[in-house]
DNA sequence: ATTATCTATAGATCTATAGATAATGC
DNA sequence: ATTATCTATAGATCTATAGATAATGC
């Protein structure tokens, strides 16, 4: 059925209105998946919503696992979109410059397209045994990201800092920036910007006691990779 | 149907098995929803991991929601025996040892009982119409730990910092133990008590900048209450 | 000929209840 | 007499598919 997956796709050219449904589809799963979560996203909510069959959402996706995996893709695309220019090599002065460019970007791509990290954080929470390919999706864009915060943190202290320390910076950075994210869902009100800065304060105080008190100052805090 | 609210209760002793197949109830009911959130938590799953007929659920409980709301009360209950002795009033010699003394046992009752906060977070980014009693629950227990901290932070700096400030502070610290316990649940090998001190760290670090810089340093960062 | 949608429905699962039966309290 | 469990099932909803039909590409 699921021709999405584009393994033999033929030469012939699609008829234009399958994408706009197809999106259509991914809108109201979209909608619907931010509001309930997995199991509370419907293939007869989203036909409803969407104002297409039920047949026609297996048509485009293979099953409802397939169909909340892609949305997680295409929302983490626009995210990607809105993160452009800090992910890219080097378009920053400084490495200090760069990551506050990048906490910027942040609260941008949060406010404008929280289904990405409101869904993503809803199926990381579930545990589910089976049906994981959404959430597995989510938790290696997730990784990804967490790496070149890493990698940022390392170029800010070289040499200050050892690995385990960096990655504590890394893991307290995405710690405030999920917190403070949850935060703003609950209150609407609550200015995310001013408070990523605020946070981004906080780390950069903890990155220098640090570097103050040497390397290694305590017992493991994370797995070595 | 539903006894559990105590309203007209009889003067009549119950009989004992009645209370621990309610409590196994709600141990099956806590352990699904923990997985899988409230639509994926199934009467006829519950009844079967806790081995009592669907039937018997609803003598206990009267439906559904309810079911969820008792679970999310009942880990409150436990949770709040792990940070009994913090929310007594002072026990701590000075304010600063009252905030360490939060923080650990913040780390001990997450650690013990990740239940509460796990499926309280997943209601919470979860935006359902209808059905919200376990949700509302979750956010007024939440409201009044938020409260607790307001207070515990004006104590330590009574005079220092204005209370838009100060609730600055008490929301980034709820960010950082929000998100150190989902990083947390995602790699069960950190170490969330060495992290929650770090955050502590960087939030006072934050309160000291806050206090030198004078009151009022920039536009309104929450609703007023 | 292929892409996409439509109607209709099979079969599973889910919430909730009816009504009989067992166990305990007074 | 009350508390609690048991069997059985109604009725709603949910995932997924079958098969007819429409629209477009070549």
């Amino acid at each position: 059925m699921d021709r999405s997956s584009g393994k033999r796709r033929k030469a012939r050219k699609p008829r234009p209105d399958g994408e706009e449904s197809r999106q259509r589809i991914l809108d109201a799963a979209a909608e619907i998946a931010g509001e309930r979560g997995y199991d509370g996203t419907s293939i007869a909510g989203v036909s409803e919503r969407s104002g297409l069959p039920a047949s026609s959402i297996y048509w485009h996706f293979e099953d409802k696992d397939a169909l909340i995996a892609a949305v997680i893709e295409r929302s983490f695309e626009r995210w990607l979109d809105g993160m452009r220019g800090w992910l890219e090599p080097h378009t920053a002065a400084s490495p200090l410059e760069h990551l506050e460019q990048g906490l910027r970007l942040t609260a941008k791509a949060l406010l404008d397209s929280p289904d990405f990290l409101r869904l993503g954080l809803m199926l990381a929470l579930e545990r589910r045994p089976e049906e994981a390919s959404a959430r597995k999706l989510f938790l290696a864009v997730r990784a990804r990201t967490f790496e070149r915060m890493l990698a940022s943190f390392s170029a800010l202290f070289a040499g200050r800092l050892d690995g385990r320390q960096v990655r504590m910076l890394a893991t307290l950075t995405m710690a405030a920036a999920d917190g403070l994210f949850i935060a703003r869902e609950l209150d609407e009100s609550l200015d995310l910007a001013a408070h990523l800065e605020s946070a981004a304060t906080g780390v950069l105080a903890v990155a220098e006691r640090l570097a103050r008190s040497g390397p290694s100052t305590r017992s493991r805090t994370g797995r070595a990779e």
